[in-house]
DNA sequence: CATTAACCGAGACGGTACGTCCCGTCTTATC
DNA sequence: GATAAGACGGGACGTACCGTCTCGGTTAATG
């Protein structure tokens, strides 16, 4: 839906695209994805319904592209220690997940997932498979330093990292600050440090 | 709301409990959260939907009753050793969070979580209470057996339990089947073990 | 549609019935049939607009029952006169043609007609063949008194009535007040007189 | 807006023209005025829709084109008697409201007139007082001959002429046919003719 | 045993958001 | 400057669901 062809006629404004994604993330944050109207970001964009629905399949879609896009890591930098790396890690996954268009989004994101077998397909290709090769990359680097304990599934680890600040957010309720972040990255360099 | 006072009158009929609950198990499990109407709970349960009503606050208090009750952990044995209390944790946890009726509701309630401070207070103490405080009980015994590396914060810890497995479920869409368990276990264990 | 078997459950409210029709023939009256919108008779009823779509199938239904309703005639008294019976009949559907809401609701109910056959059905039943049984009335009556010229088909003269001031008022856009009644009766007398 | 002036440039395609008024005919005649739309019209003419806009004022204005242009009467012929002037009026006007293409339009437009003065002014230009003048000849030749019971309003007689057959058409919605226009003819021949 | 209060199924109620459709205008590149 | 294509802002449509209310009728505990 996002991207398909067009042949020829008046070309998509590309500053139509920024006023929607600009007003869903601003009203994200500002009332939260339950009283995100489509007619609310239509109004707040100063643009016609249509033209939403002309890019997006529907509200989930709109939500998912304005909340995820341009929420990829970085690439890891090689600071060669494990500890160090896990931090960036853990301090990355946390950031992503807690700015304020992103907290109101993902949970009802999440529910859509489970319901919704092509947003599951791209959420998992666009945000999952890059944070899982990271971790991938991590583990590897610590292995050939002889940093490991012994060879750790990615995924499992995977798992462990988002899954735990996910928890802390969304289902505690707690902020995932620099304590918590401190905290979880000594316990999983101990976990997966020899010794 | 579940459980108001009932002065004098006609009782409750206990079938239109039963038929109410089961109805919406039903349907979470076979059209999911989002196309469970509360009509169509009334009328797949042949109940009116003032019955519904006059016993939960809405459909998401119905889909909690119906999803999360009776899916509480029994109290954690002692079994003396670290990785086995570990092993029964996560085990559970991983259980009461398969079930069919559960993994369709659980995303949405999520969702109703973050938008509703009330029903946030009550999956606080429902289910997250009680967890930690099991969390809390395992590592108070592998703490005087001097089987603890040093103090780990037990809400930490519940997190990283709770939401490795709440991301293997429902982020990653893989099972939580005996191996994901049996490495996770293998990798608590590590981080929370002596040497 | 508008009148449906109701088994049990709450009955239709009959104030909410008047209120709909009274906004709709206000509605009209006040703004026209094009300005005439659905969420805007609800909210002048103070009505939801499920409450006007369990009534009518949409506009054309809507209008067709606000403008038409009540609109029949009187049967024809009979005077004894030829001239007086047609002016009682040029009078009524003048009269019936004439008001605010009917000014506003016919021209498009007469296109709606032409593409709906099911409202055309009801228009010929409920309009048409009440007025094309008072022409024959008359002119039977006529015959018996030998006041007529020559069996005139009631059909052919219900279409120089009914269409003269339809004509009139519709495609001239000019009043059919006494004066144009008086004339049309005079034609219409000389028209089936004998002499 | 229909014959508006053009100064340089390329000058108007009149393929272009032809293929527009032929789309809009075949599709009155197919779907009907409701579903008749401009994009369907541009579409069926293998045409863009600004130059559809260029030539016409919008839909009304496209479909008023269509439908009445080239729908004048011939001027009448002086047959020197009055129910063959009158045969050849009601002909007329029956034959102009009679094509599959003024079928579809003509209620609409009538619907459009109401609402729209500046379309209602075009229309009675066009349309009426050309018809009503011949109404005028056709009694003034009759009054010269001596052949008219007593001077009647060209108004109200045209009102009966046109009326009668439009209701017989939209209102009534039977065929304008030989034998209804004789019957028609016959009864205002009787209606104005001495004796 | 009669009363009474709360129950029951059914379904109408006000309200709100959805996603679709069409209008008439505007913007491309092409001829 | 006309053309085909099609995106644009605006706005009404008819549908669906929520949570409440109302109807006629039923069922147990109380007086």
């Amino acid at each position: 839906m996002t991207d398909e062809a067009q042949r020829g006629g008046r070309p998509r404004d590309a500053r139509v695209d920024a006023a929607i994604l600009a007003a869903t993330r601003r009203l994200l944050a500002d009332v939260g994805y339950g009283a995100l109207t489509m007619d609310l970001v239509a109004a707040h964009a100063n643009v016609g319904k249509a033209a939403i629905y002309r890019r997006y399949a529907g509200k989930q879609d709109l939500v998912f592209a304005a909340a995820v896009h341009g929420r990829t890591l970085d690439p890891p930098p090689d600071s060669g220690d494990l500890r160090t790396d896990l931090r960036w890690l853990v301090g990355g996954v946390a950031r992503s997940l807690s700015s304020p268009a992103t907290r109101a989004a993902v949970p009802a994101l999440i529910a859509d997932i489970t319901a919704d077998d092509d947003i599951a397909d791209r959420f998992l290709r666009t945000f999952v498979a890059e944070e899982r090769a990271y971790v991938e990359t991590i583990l590897d680097r610590a292995a050939r330093r002889g940093d490991l304990r012994t060879p750790a599934d990615a995924e499992v680890v995977h798992s462990l990292v988002l899954g735990s600040i996910f928890a802390r957010i969304y289902l505690l309720r707690r902020p995932a600050d620099k304590a918590y972040q401190h905290e979880v990255t000594d316990l999983l360099t101990a976990m997966l440090q020899p010794r």
